[in-house]
RNA sequence: GCGGGUGUAGCUCAGUUGGUUAGAGCGCCUGGUUGUGGUUCAGGAGGUCGUGGGUUCAAUCCCCAUCACUCGCCCCA
């Protein structure tokens, strides 16, 4: 049971996978900042209401898979499956409509209670963005913009494509889904056992089904683009141009819906094949009602999501480690004024190293390990004179300089 | 939640048609005479063969269960 392994679906993130899960998160702020969004972080638990009253009744994550639990005062907690609704009621809480509009980057980790497989974990970790206050399409081209240009930025612009769809406003899709609701029923026996059990649940999902018989259908069902009433069509076709003009490549596929029920008008999905199952690698839409849903003033958004492990498993340029300078002390004699030449590098911002243990030589080969850059030898004789060894780690080559002027020389020639 | 695959040293894997001290490569540690790394040579540490039950004189190998990972479904980032 307690078998000292890590709760199903958890992992530990050794240094390589923490420097690349860094290197991602980095590149997500830092382009966000470059786009004017603010970094936030919200609790990692919420009262459950904040997750329950709006991700819908119907999705599975309200369903079966939070991680849902009584605290000691009898209030019910959740661990947050995801970022939005979080948000969403930090606007309220903090009366944040009187700052609108805002534009918001998170990151962190989420919690869901699922079975878990490649790129889907029970503790997983997103970036996203919101853009809060403006109902402007344009809104919705800035937030895919930056979408672009993270995935642009990680060197992934080649393994993912976009997709775009409208949801339409509430009453376009109140509309529609009546019509499907009808035209689904009527073709109800031919369909999967998942997509019956959609049918009640949420007809619109039946639209994404892989099922092969669901598709025969679903290619003949009523199109969400012929439902959608003039706001709604302005409002995508304004998005859609808005993309042109930004040369940002794009499909329309009418068939792409949200699992949340708060997404409204536009709705999108970077995806990749390279990822089996789970090939979204960033995904998210716009949610005029939600704010408003959960008991703030009627305010619009456009946000999006990103999992951070995904996107790590696709990034294959491993970030560079920084190199740092190994001070070698020739005998163990010494070790004492070497801790002092590390802290006078440390103080002169060198990223540097010192073993505890070992000769000359085991401390080399530790330097070699570390990829150390260069070694600070510390010999006897040298220092009688006050000097010290600087050896070239790639070239061998080594000089022999003051010790009081190290740092400067280390700074001089590298 | 449903169906399939896998589970032997830190890593990648071999192996035993059930038999008493379980192997390789890489990695790790130590040493090759006292001041020099990434090569090489020698030596060494490390495994209750995922876990728990069962069958058997005997199980790492067979059976059952369980846990974890993995692939597909579902769901979603």
């Amino acid at each position: 049971m307690s078998n000292l392994q890590p709760v199903r679906g958890t992992h530990d993130l050794l240094a390589d996978d923490c420097r690349l899960h860094r290197h991602v998160e980095t590149v997500a702020r830092d382009t966000s900042e470059l786009y004017g969004f603010d970094e936030v972080a919200t609790p990692i638990f919420e009262f459950t209401d904040v997750f329950a009253r709006t991700l819908g009744g119907t999705s599975d994550i309200v369903a079966k898979e939070m991680y849902t639990f009584e605290a000691k005062g009898g209030e019910s907690i959740t661990l947050r499956p995801e970022g939005t609704a979080g948000i969403a009621r930090a606007f309220i809480s903090n009366g944040l409509a009187q700052h609108v509009p805002l534009k918001l980057f998170y990151h962190g980790p989420m919690f869901r209670h699922e079975r878990p497989q490649k790129g889907r974990q029970r503790q997983f970790h997103q970036v996203g963005v919101e853009s809060i206050g403006s109902g402007s399409p344009q809104a919705d081209v800035e937030v895919i913009a930056l979408g672009y240009k993270i995935l642009n930025q990680l060197g992934l612009t080649k393994e993912v494509k976009l997709e775009i769809n409208s949801l339409g406003d509430s009453e376009s899709r109140a509309n529609y889904r009546n019509v499907l609701l009808e035209y689904f029923t009527k073709h109800e026996s031919s369909l999967s056992a998942d997509s019956k059990a959609r049918l009640q649940r949420n007809p619109l999902r039946i639209l994404d089904s892989k099922d092969e018989q669901d598709r025969r259908i679903v290619s003949d069902a009523p199109a969400l683009s012929d439902y959608l009433n003039s706001d709604s069509r302005v409002f995508i076709e304004s998005v859609e141009r808005g993309l042109n003009d930004l040369k940002l490549p794009f499909e329309k596929n009418p068939n792409l819906v949200r699992g949340l029920d708060y997404y409204c008008h536009t709705a999108f999905e970077f995806t990749t094949i390279s990822l089996g199952a789970q090939g979204t690698v960033l995904a998210g839409g716009r949610y005029d009602g939600l704010i408003e849903q959960m008991g703030g003033p009627s305010t619009p958004g456009v946000g999006w999501a990103a999992g951070v492990e995904r996107l790590a498993m696709l990034t294959t340029n491993t970030q560079n480690m920084i190199r740092p300078f190994a001070v070698v002390p020739v005998s163990n004699d010494l070790k004492d004024i070497a801790m002092q030449v590390v802290q006078t590098l440390r103080d002169a911002a060198i990223p540097s190293d010192l073993a505890f243990s070992g000769n000359i030589k085991r401390r080399l080969k530790r330097a070699d390990k570390l990829n150390a850059r260069a070694a600070v030898i510390l010999g006897e004789e040298e220092l009688k004179d006050g000097n010290v060894v600087l050896r070239d780690l790639d070239s061998g080559d080594q000089t022999t300089i003051a010790l009081a002027n190290v740092a400067e020389a280390i700074k001089d020639n590298y």
